[in-house]
RNA sequence: GCCGAUAUAGCUCAGUGGUAGAGCACUUCCUUGGUAAGGAAGAGGUCAUGGGUUCAAGUCCCAUUAUUGGCUCCA
């Protein structure tokens, strides 16, 4: 009997019934039978070695394809759990699968003591059980079967996965000595796992709950030759020069003190500037948006915190109130229940809205301290924040105007890896991490959908991640060491004029609650400088950077042209600095190029004689002689873009 | 908050139980040098803090604080 095989590029071949993807592969060239991971049949990634019994469609998985990729590392993640078992007694698997970079499997190792050090040692274990050629040998197993090989082994977290799975469902896959209860698929063997690199080992919940035992989680990686690993490491190596934390103190943006306090950043002088800078693009922007700025205290009373909901909701993320005269107060941790005061102080009629009011605020946040992470989680931060108060028709115009003033700024900021995230609520946390109007949720994320709709924004939808006010687009970006954050944020509040009883008297002279807008574009400044450090490597914009120029002489005898050169780039609104130290000019340019300043005037005895400077670009070397006209010219022009 | 690691000069780091080191930065002097580090001298540390073990602790142990890799959390 044969069957008919479809290929992706459309072409039919026959084949006898039974044949797997890796004899085909193996028919097709001796090269590809090497390198196929796992296939797609019938678009389900399943074993290479997977007898195909009717006709099909079917891709070919090699490192080449993602899936290839996951199938790798998860038989990796197989390995590892091999090699762990083979060297230690009494161990437990929890979970093992591949990652976005690897895989990584959670393990109870019982009375071992297994450390950093041991990851070299264990490495080792997995490159030779790696050269075994080890298969990857399915099995279906019934549950009873299952249960029993897993009692009998002791593993208690293989049996609560199981305790998930139905009859019928169930396979085990075996290699070497080691089998694991897994739905697979899996690469052929083990002899295709080249080189092998574990690369941290860290604590993490069984099932990510809190309250359950911690296993020992160990990350790795593996590749196929011993060149793409060592390429990845120097990936690695390079994303660590951008690191914000590091580039924040190479250019002297932020610092931290132990004295000040975990979470509390110091802004130096050229971070300082940059919030100058970032708030000055905020209120032009702001200003013509029709907002209108607004002050309020760093600290309220309980009573608004009650009144907003936030108490309750959110005490844990607050700073302990102080107590004085009986009466507690809070240092704020957000903006929002003042500005509902603000709006709620002066009747409002319909013919007032919308009202925008802008501030940039200053909230303090008690966040957990093993997640502070350099500025991106801290307990101090400023926020770009704003709450627009409409009617239900204004709504759509003003959410979507929002929305647009994000693309603005990405635009100006060059921002083009993101992700948008309509996230909602989940129906069973209402009323206690949910207002509970179950009928408002589902309204208002309808309309928050219906303009990224119709606005052509791509954003995925994500459950139970909303305020708990309403549901909110997240803007996620990722730090260069690959975590996620939330830089900006725009919220859809239909429970806090309610709460706070803002009315205005609609055209039937009745009264109404506004809807409530909340949104930060640009983030905190913390979250969005420490991102912008990453996302420029630290070269920032001539419009933003807080040095623009660096006037190096060659010598001192040509200082004095060198500051008249400075006093004219100064008259013209330019940053700059002057070196006036008696270094050589050598030693000049390389500190100039290490504080990024983009760009560099080199000034000695031919320049002062034509008038003219010699101008270096920041990564770039000499860029030629310019008259001082040319040059404003040149960084005029490039301010314009 | 939980599990692990780390903490030595402003920065990067060496120092495996016997009285504290380097490079860079800083100060002074020499050098006036043409596109990424000129030379010399000097100053700078209660080895994070507090306990403990020891004849002796930067070094070993415990706690605290901070940083950090993850987990959890994240309006």
């Amino acid at each position: 009997m044969s069957i008919k095989i479809t290929f992706p590029d459309g072409a039919v071949r026959e084949y006898d019934k039974g044949i797997t993807a890796l004899d085909i592969a193996n028919k097709l060239s001796n090269s590809l039978g090497k390198k196929i991971l796992s296939a797609k049949i019938n678009n389900k990634v399943c074993d290479a070695t997977l007898p195909i019994n009717d006709d099909a469609t079917l891709e070919l998985l090699t490192w080449n394809e993602n899936d290839g990729k996951q199938t790798f590392w998860h038989s990796s993640a197989h390995l590892l759990a091999e090699a762990l078992e083979s060297l230690y007694t009494g161990v437990k698997f929890g979970i093992g699968p591949p990652i976005d970079n690897g895989f990584y499997y959670d393990v109870d190792f019982g009375d071992n003591v297994v450390s950093a050090n041991d990851l070299v040692k264990i490495e080792k274990k997995m490159k030779d059980l790696a050269a075994q050629k080890s298969e990857y040998k399915r099995q279906e197993i019934s549950k009873a079967d299952a249960i029993q090989y897993f009692t009998e082994k002791g593993d208690e977290y293989k049996l609560e996965l199981l305790d998930g799975l139905n009859d019928g469902e169930i396979t085990f896959y075996t290699q070497g000595n080691f089998t694991d209860l897994c739905r697979g698929p899996h690469i052929p063997n083990t002899g295709f796992i080249k080189s092998i690199k574990l690369m941290k080992i860290a604590g993490a919940y069984w099932r990510g709950d809190e309250k359950r035992k911690q296993l020992t989680r160990i990350y790795g990686v593996t590749f196929p030759n011993q060149q793409e690993l060592d390429d990845y490491l120097l990936m690695l190596e390079e994303a660590e020069k951008r690191d914000h934390r590091k580039l924040g103190q190479q250019l002297q943006i932020y610092t931290f003190d132990e004295e000040v306090g975990p979470g509390l950043p110091l802004w130096l002088p050229n971070g300082g500037f940059l919030i100058e800078k970032i708030e000055e693009l905020a209120k032009k922007t702001e200003d013509e948006a029709g907002y209108s700025r607004v002050r309020t205290p760093h600290i309220a009373k309980e009573a608004l915190y009650l009144r907003s909901g936030h108490l309750p909701y959110y005490a844990e993320s607050m700073f302990p109130p102080m107590e004085l005269d009986n009466v507690k107060y809070y240092l704020k941790a957000m903006n929002c229940p003042h500005h509902h005061k603000i709006f709620g102080a002066i009747p409002k009629s319909y013919k007032d809205l919308p009202i925008r009011l802008a501030e940039y605020g200053t909230c303090y946040r008690y966040e957990d301290s093993g997640s502070l992470f350099g500025l991106m989680r801290v307990r101090s931060l400023q926020m770009n924040d704003a709450h627009i108060y409409c009617t239900k028709e204004q709504f759509e115009q003003e959410f979507r105007a929002v929305n647009e003033m994000y693309l603005k700024y990405f635009k100006i900021f060059g921002i083009e890896k993101y992700k948008m995230r309509l996230s909602k609520h989940e129906p069973s946390k209402l009323g206690q991490k949910y207002i509970n109007e179950p009928e408002l949720w589902i309204e208002t994320e309808k309309m928050v959908r219906d303009v990224l709709i119709s606005s052509n924004i791509p954003f995925d939808e994500v459950p139970d991640e909303a305020a708990f006010y309403g549901p909110k687009i997240d803007i996620q970006i990722y730090s260069v060491i690959g975590r996620e954050f939330t830089l900006a944020t725009n919220q859809v509040d239909f429970a806090q004029g309610r709460r706070f009883n803002l009315k205005y008297v609609n055209k039937e002279n009745q009264e109404d609650y506004p809807i409530i807008i909340h949104r930060a574009p640009l983030s905190t400044h913390e979250r969005f400088i420490g991102f912008l450090l990453e996302h420029y490597a630290g070269n920032f914009p001539l419009w933003l950077t807080p040095k623009q120029v660096a006037i190096l002489p060659i010598s001192d005898k040509f200082l004095d042209f060198s500051t008249q050169i400075a006093n004219e780039l100064k008259a013209n609104g330019f940053r700059i600095t002057l070196d006036e130290r008696a270094e050589k000019i050598g030693k000049k340019i390389r500190d100039a190029e290490l504080m990024k300043i983009p760009y560099m005037l080199v000034i000695g005895e031919k320049e002062v004689e034509n008038q003219q400077i010699s101008v270096r670009k920041h990564g770039k070397g000499d860029i030629g002689t310019f008259t001082i006209q040319d040059f404003n010219l040149l960084l005029q022009k490039e301010l314009e873009n």
